[in-house]
DNA sequence: GCGCGGAAAATGTCAGACAATTAAATGTAT
DNA sequence: ATACATTTAATTGTCTGACATTTTCCGCGC
């Protein structure tokens, strides 16, 4: 035996991890062909229904991509901005969902990160992330917009603040942030008064985008962050005192 | 035919699919079991095979495990930080090795995140994360040090210090960012020169950290950041002078 | 009451088959 | 010779049925 690594089971997770191990390592480039189903059966002495198994939990993970035909099978997948991010913004939803995060918690990670980015944001932003900005703030101030819509133009709005810093990298790290928030803000949304104040806000910090004024929006944002954590204790408090 | 959402094909990933919405978006919650792979089969109306490949899909996500043996199954399963850790940095770094991100890019993300931290991590470190930061300034500084072990050590400071933040939302976070960048750094850290200019802004950093002083830690990073920069951009140029 | 062993239920694995798909090779007509 | 149609081979997708393994529960004997 070779790679009798942990428990004796699970061989699908096994071969899955070899595969991994080459692809993460670089021993297997982007757009490379594994060898086929048959021919990795016999490879790892197994059947070719464990191996599909691997090769499906690879392909969950968006590191293979497979092809029907003669000359096709297996290949190596170059991970796109747009799959990590949806992979990314899942797992942030779930850990904070199921692990009881406090809602102070998640709302000062998400805040400190965002507020890192308003310098960068103010000194670069483009017109389209302005305007798109400012498109969000119009529908924000609808009167017959769903909780649902507000906060969606919410997380919209903070992404195009985000996007406006123009480092992709810092995108996707943030992406995780400021999604994953959007299940505990659906919470706080629900009166005119505070709809009110944010869009107050938002209208801030994009006027001091605009100005290209990084102490400003850095300023905004922290007006903003004391207020939804205000609005997030609030809400707390009352769903505590009613379930008693 | 209900959900024809694609191609007609792949019905593992379409059954992966309904079943992670389900778990995401909370129609089933933590250690709640699935029905057998049989029932899934027939209540499909798909093979067993089938359902396999697909529950393998949402186990490679840690969306669930799953024991054998009588009141076995696959139960869905809470998200740990530790394992969404794991997911978030072979995406990352792969998201970078795969996607020619630029040096600079990269290194400025990774330092605007990590600024933002210090001041959280001055106001709140522990005795403990401090003894980390000081144990692994002087691994550092050893002689003999690999390449490898030096990178590695380098993370473990640099987690250390946002772990110091107290966050674990942050941390999460930052975790991608810091860990992915470790392949790119580990072109910059050959001479005895950078190493030692490296542990010297460590070692400010870590007073800084210790005097809970939120400036100068920022202050520290920036400089560390600043160097990290010409580093990292001298070694470009080494580089493509070597390949021309 | 307690330990022990078998039954039952479920996942893990295998073998073999057929269907569907696709690119290359081959053949044919203009 | 070139363009187009056809065949062919390779490969993944799916199904069926079987057996192995693991784990819990229940009843039996003491």
């Amino acid at each position: 035996m070779k790679t009798d690594s942990k428990i004796t089971s699970d061989l699908s997770a096994q071969i899955a991890k070899e595969i991994r191990d080459a692809i993460v390592d670089g021993r297997m480039i982007v757009d490379e062909r594994l060898p086929s189903e048959a021919e990795l059966a016999s490879e790892f002495n197994v059947s070719r229904p464990t191996v599909r198994e691997a090769l499906k939990r690879l392909a969950a993970q968006s590191l293979i991509r497979t092809q029907r035909g003669a000359f096709g099978g297996a290949f190596v997948k170059r991970l796109s901005y747009e799959e990590a991010y949806g992979q990314h913004i899942t797992t942030s939803t779930l850990l904070l969902s199921m692990n009881a995060v406090r809602f102070e918690t998640a709302c000062e990670a998400r805040y400190t990160l965002e507020r890192a980015c308003a310098p960068m944001a103010a000194a670069r932003r483009s017109p389209d992330h302005l305007a798109t900005m400012r498109a969000e703030i119009h529908r924000q101030s609808q009167p017959g917009l769903s909780d649902e819509s507000f906060c969606a133009s919410d997380v919209t709005f903070h992404r195009a603040l985000v996007d406006a810093a123009d480092n992709p990298v810092l995108s996707y790290q943030l992406a995780g942030a400021v999604e994953a928030m959007q299940p505990l803000m659906n919470m706080i949304t629900f009166t005119e008064r505070s709809r009110e104040t944010i869009v107050g806000f938002h209208t801030e910090i994009a006027d001091a985008v605009e100005a290209r004024d990084a102490e400003a929006a850095d300023k905004k944002l922290e007006a903003l962050a004391a207020y939804t954590l205000t609005l997030g204790q609030d809400a707390m408090e009352k769903r505590a005192r009613r379930s008693e």
